[in-house]
DNA sequence: CCTATGACTGGTC
DNA sequence: TGACCAGCCATAG
């Protein structure tokens, strides 16, 4: 860790925000740091311990399907965890990002450049 | 400082 | 739907 709080502390605290039964894209995250692209926030996920109290099983790629990270079965606990907050998936197991995506922490956020908000 | 890498994205076939 | 390509940015060594 180095004095300057890595980027990782943000994006978490932003996770942490997402309620039940609500998912977020990488690319969503990403758009609501304003700082970094979908890649970083998939990489804060990879650094961050399944041991934490961040929900990153909610945290999901633009296809509304959970990224095969690891052993494939432990995605599958990831969607056995998200179908328990209420979310639904489909036969192909994706979910309807126009019903579970997460529309942000509230309206406004400590960005700077969030000023297009307007994508809900 | 530079190189390699990654749980991504969007477009195209 | 699934596979391939190129661009993206931060972290680690």
């Amino acid at each position: 860790m180095t004095k300057t709080a890595p980027l990782y502390e943000l994006i978490y605290d932003l996770v942490r925000q997402i309620p039940p039964g609500k998912v977020a894209t990488y690319g969503q995250i990403a758009a609501i740091v304003g700082r970094c692209s979908a890649r970083q926030v998939g990489f804060a996920m990879s650094a961050t311990p399944a041991e934490s109290d961040i929900p990153w099983q909610r945290v999901i790629n633009s296809q509304g399907r959970i990224s095969p990270h690891g052993g494939g079965e432990g995605s599958g606990v990831q969607r056995e965890i998200l179908e328990m907050e209420g979310v639904v998936f489909n036969a192909s197991g994706r979910t309807d990002l126009s019903v579970f995506g997460w529309g942000g922490p509230d309206f406004e956020i400590d960005a700077e450049e969030f000023d297009e908000r307007t994508l809900f």
